[in-house]
DNA sequence: GTAGGGTTAG
């Protein structure tokens, strides 16, 4: 038969049923249907299956043993096109069955994630029909169990593996190591593997894949190295494994010997094994070499550009991840649902609420919205970018969610200070049956903080998180000393840290300084500020924050040191910078700086509304400000801080009824924080800033941080 | 005509 079919015409089908209709090619045979009908399985081809199947019902041969072979072939046929359900309606009508009509039909359910429904059939197969079942039935069945991870029914089929003496039926063999492995029974998956004399690359793909699903890397590990002893050929689905494996733990050199080692074979280097590489030079922090391959690889498909949109992503290159978006559509590539969750998250990175609103809406056209993982993206992004109604609104529609989900709302709302919201949220997940982890405890911990309830964040801690049996890290204990801080008991937290015997990071101890600058414990945050600084010596914001406890006490001493301190270790402040997004454009404003086109314009207007909230009770806090000037010039510098130039220029370019979000890298100073609140209030406005720490909703004079941040 | 191991997310 000649090739009709080129890749991508869409009138193909049409024209190869066009051929096999003219007379010398018209399906005589039974033979012709049959293999008709797999090459349209094979190549997914629907619209060519449904013209066979659409000639065999016109000419309606009806001898019932060509009928089972026929209506396998049209099961065969729907069911690798996906469509199971019509696959099913074929094999219900049918009037006599053969054991080949069962394993088509259970491959289908197979595929398509209903590994249960499998199991059912097997059982009707062998109860109702009487059927004996052969090598491909329970080379399903097994897969079926791996997939369930029913480990009990699969020694059920052992044992008439071992009866039947299948068990020397390679692909049999393989499924029952598979199965052992995926249920982590891996003594027994090393028992059938050893059984049979000789070896086989496959079942050994599965041990070494069920141990590192496990995160069992030591005992992968090691049946690798049995491997390379045993002179096993490692094959591209070994590669795959190991690349994965390199990228989990990070080791450049070993993913760069065994990339090396690859070349040297004459492994096929497809779609998973360069997206492998891609992924691993990606997580090991070489994005450069993961361009490079991506860009010599021939076989690029939507996983390979995925993966390199990650590399980006997880190296802190956000908007190259977005740029690449376009490229792979001008290519022709269809996006996943790990597409979007990955473009949303870099968005969610740049706070780009405009760009998230975008994929938000692409999203929704591919129809892949309801996948969870996008769901647990968009929650992401609309928290990050500020917009915490939209991230519920995406909650509240979700139709499948899971822990990642539950957690991406309690952190959210407990990110934005919002923490009766985020503990309803999470007495709602424990109500429906959902398990938290220990990612949940975090975010309930933190909104326990923000509300003051020290009682019951001790619960949390010591009965609940103990009866689910998750053991509490530092994360956890952090949250505790933030609790203590935020309710006032500064040496309760400090003796906390000192009696709980975990190691104390410097996120830990960062928490303690900070409460001791809000709650004005200088000498409190001096000492806990030698630790941290101690630990980490290159934290501006440690600096700064002890620069401003020295000035608040008007130790202006102090001040000097600190600044004389930072130029000896050539630490420079970084400047402060912040963004607002006002319709397609992306407006960025820096301290002290007036390269904003309007920039004039934008001092007035914030002269003004410092003017206006004076009377509201607004002092301006000279004493925060490092330079030797006189007060009143002081104040202009406070007035040229990146926020309030963010503020007033969105209050000038925006509807009154907007909200305003405002971006900012460092933390907001104490100055803008009272400002903002009070511009709020006068001008009645809603104002959102997102710092380095959190989310502020400034409102009738409040912020949602009870000014704890 | 039916069957086995693998890549991307939070």
């Amino acid at each position: 038969m000649p090739t009709l079919k080129r890749p991508g015409d869409p009138l193909a089908p049409v024209k190869l049923a066009q051929f096999l209709l003219k007379p010398k090619h018209k399906i005589s045979s039974l033979d012709d249907s049959i293999r008709i009908l797999k090459v349209a399985a094979d190549t997914k081809d629907l619209k060519l299956g449904k013209i066979i199947h659409a000639q065999l019902i016109i000419s309606n041969q009806t001898s019932t043993d060509t009928d089972i072979t026929r209506t396998n072939s049209l099961i065969s046929l729907y069911v690798k096109c996906d469509q199971v359900s019509i696959a099913r309606q074929l094999f219900d009508r049918m009037r006599k069955r053969n054991v080949v009509s069962w394993s088509a039909l259970m491959a289908g359910y197979l595929h398509n994630d209903h590994a249960l429904e499998v199991l059912g059939l097997f059982k009707s197969m062998v109860v109702v029909d009487n059927i004996c079942p052969n090598e491909y039935i329970l080379t399903t069945v097994l897969s079926s169990c791996s997939d369930s991870g029913r480990v009990e029914e699969g020694k059920q089929c052992h044992g008439f593996v071992l009866k039947s003496g299948m068990v020397f039926h390679q692909y049999v063999k393989n499924a029952l190591v598979h199965m052992y492995s995926r249920c982590l029974e891996i003594e027994g998956a090393m028992h059938v593997l050893n059984m049979i004399p000789g070896y086989d690359i496959v079942s050994y793909n599965s041990v070494v894949n069920g141990l590192l699903e496990n995160g069992h890397l030591k005992e992968a590990i090691e049946v690798l190295s049995m491997m390379v002893d045993d002179h096993v050929t490692w094959d591209s689905i070994t590669y795959v494994t190991i690349f994965g494996l390199c990228a989990r733990l990070k080791n450049l050199r070993l993913g760069l010997e065994v990339h090396g080692r690859m070349l040297k074979t004459e492994v096929e280097c497809n779609a998973y094994v360069s997206s492998a590489i891609i992924d691993m030079y990606g997580k090991c922090g070489r994005i450069i070499n993961a361009m490079k391959m991506f860009g010599c690889f021939q076989t690029r498909n939507v996983v390979s550009w995925t993966t390199v949109m990650d590399a980006y992503f997880q190296n802190g290159y956000f908007e190259e991840a977005l740029n690449l978006f376009s490229k792979m559509r001008l290519e022709g590539v269809m996006p996943n649902e790990y597409t979007f969750a990955i473009l949303l998250n870099s968005s969610a990175c740049l706070s780009a609420l405009r760009h998230g609103d975008l994929l938000h809406a692409s999203a929704e056209k591919s129809g892949l919205k309801n996948h969870i993982i996008v769901g647990n993206a968009l929650i992401n992004m609309y928290t990050k970018s500020g917009n915490i109604e939209a991230a519920n609104k995406v909650f509240t529609n979700m139709i499948k969610r899971n822990c990642i989900t539950w957690n991406a709302m309690i952190s959210g709302y407990s990110h934005h200070g919002l923490g009766k919201e985020a503990l309803n949220v999470f007495q709602d997940m424990l109500a429906v049956g959902e398990c938290p982890d220990h990612v949940t405890f975090v975010g309930v911990l933190s909104a326990c903080a923000h509300l003051g309830l020290v009682q019951q964040g001790f619960y949390y801690l010591n009965h609940l998180m103990k009866q689910i049996g998750i053991e509490p890290g530092v994360e956890h204990y952090t949250c505790i000393v933030k609790l203590l801080s935020r309710a006032g008991q500064l040496d309760e937290a400090e003796n906390y840290m000192r009696s709980v015997p975990v190691k104390w990071d410097v996120v830990a101890w960062r928490t303690l300084l900070n409460a001791s600058h809000v709650h004005r414990k200088y000498s409190l945050g001096r000492r806990i500020a030698e630790i941290v600084v101690a630990m980490d010596p290159n934290d501006v914001g440690t600096y700064i924050l002890l620069s401003n406890m020295y000035a608040k006490e008007r130790r202006w001493d102090g001040v000097v040191k600190m600044r004389k301190l930072m130029r000896d270790r050539n630490i420079k402040k970084e400047p402060g910078v912040s963004w607002v997004e006002i319709r397609n454009t992306t407006h960025v404003f820096i301290s002290e700086d007036s390269l904003h086109p309007e920039s004039s314009q934008i001092c007035k207007k914030v002269g003004e509304l410092l003017a206006m909230i004076k009377p509201l009770g607004y002092v301006p806090d000279i004493a925060a400000v490092l330079h030797d000037v006189e007060d009143e010039q002081k104040e202009d510098y406070l007035s040229y801080h990146s926020e309030k130039l963010a503020i007033a220029y969105s209050l000038m370019k925006t509807p009154c009824e907007a909200p305003i979000r405002v971006i900012k890298n460092l933390r907001m100073c104490d100055d803008c924080h009272s400002a903002a609140k009070l511009i709020a209030k006068a001008t009645n406005r809603m104002i959102i800033i997102r710092d380095a720490n959190r989310f502020h909703h400034f409102k009738d004079g409040c912020c949602s941080c009870t000014d704890y941040w």
